[in-house]
DNA sequence: TTTAAGTAACTTACCAGTCAGTTATTTATG
DNA sequence: CATAAATAACTGACTGGTAAGTTACTTAAA
């Protein structure tokens, strides 16, 4: 816990001669909140996080942090929306690219997934989201329909083009997307909350083992049944 | 790890006349505890939940819990460790009943998953580990090991006999587990913490698709893969 | 009469949020 | 240019409420 230093902006106004009048010294103090906001938050907890910690770790009194943000909890909300934009625009950015090559997006999703949330910082959010969302039924809500609802409908549109192209079976399209996020979800927890070994595979020949199953079954060739 | 001393002393004096020298008034107190926190931690999450409201529930004074347990933590972890032991024997007992009948156990496995967890107070108790194992990873590690890892090291020798049968695909065994598991995660995830609506289809309808897509897979058939 | 079981009231500590006052930076003025 | 006025940015110290854990005492069973 280095005393983290104070940003010196010294930067002269841009225009010498007219300059906007009010050049405030710190427009990203929000942002160095949230950022040490999460940190504490992943580190221990919502609850058992201090505003105080958060405060040092950014470089200000927890007072500086009260100019920012009412309420504790308005820091976590403002967070967690800041954490979240950024999938939402990359979920949609999918769906698009979808259309044209359903199965590679396919492949590309689950291997997307699988890099992004390697990293503990990533993966954090949505372990804040679920250990508070039944606290806060709000912020629940709002990871629901801006992460998960909107992956659910991009998948959806995904799967019917593979489907009309005959690459895919015609299956239920949220059941599929389950099957799909699932493991992920399930690598996640075990490594990043639970604590287990990473096991063998690396991340990339877990992809691939993946799609392989998700898209080929566990059933032995000769066994499968039309449908 | 210590946990706290559950009295042993079984009650029934089995001799009418005379008793026991020592009959407890309330050897089912820690237990009558425990369900109170289980229900007070499933409402609140364990840091806002208060001892005092266990107590009242359980029909005793906070005062009274400290006669049983030493600390708020202790309840916790208690708690879960008698949650947990009844899951691990069923594990086992499934696993045992899957080295005849591979298929027909990870179909009962499966439905099983869903039907159980679709108790709210069932699906509570690993939301509570994953919400509290940042703060107490011997909670996350004990959980990891008396359940999940029973659970895959069950799985895997059910996989390994479905093989072995020609019934199952030879690919990894965690990523199938995996592949079983996932998808159920993301049902009590969705329902019971994001509060997103149930959708159409009933816990058999639900588990039927799983099955189908977890055996046969996403792909069309004609573009499947051997392997 | 002994002791386990139990409680009310207390102590202790913590921490979110506030406030009165300080410092730094910009603009206004002569 | 100096310097005063204005105000944004910031802080140390405090408050008030909450809740974990303790203590000194009471009750009731054997």
């Amino acid at each position: 816990m280095a005393a983290p230093r104070r940003k010196e902006i010294k930067e002269a106004p841009e225009t010498k001669g007219r300059g906007p009048k009010w050049r405030r010294r710190s427009d990203e103090r929000p942002d160095e909140i949230l950022d040490a906001a999460l940190d504490e938050f992943v580190e221990k907890g919502f609850d058992q996080a201090r505003v105080e910690d958060v405060a040092k770790r950014a470089g200000l009194s927890k007072a500086g942090v009260y100019l920012y943000f009412d309420a504790k909890e308005d820091i976590l909300r403002a967070l967690i929306e800041r954490e979240i934009a950024p999938i939402a625009r990359r979920v949609r950015a999918l769906a698009e690219a979808g259309r044209d090559n359903p199965m590679s997006t396919l492949t590309g999703i689950i291997g997307a997934f699988m890099t992004v949330l390697e990293n503990p910082r990533v993966a954090a959010v949505p372990r804040l989201v679920l250990s508070i969302a039944g606290r806060f039924p709000e912020i629940g809500e709002y990871y629901r329909e801006n992460v998960v609802e909107h992956g659910l409908s991009a998948f959806a549109s995904l799967h019917r083009a593979g489907v009309e192209q005959g690459l895919f079976r015609d299956v239920d399209s949220a059941m599929a997307a389950r099957a799909v996020i699932g493991p992920v979800l399930v690598h996640v927890l075990w490594t990043h909350v639970l604590g287990g070994p990473p096991g063998g595979m690396s991340a990339v020949e877990r992809a691939k083992t993946q799609i392989d199953l998700l898209l080929n079954g566990l059933a032995a060739p000769d066994l499968r049944e039309a449908s």
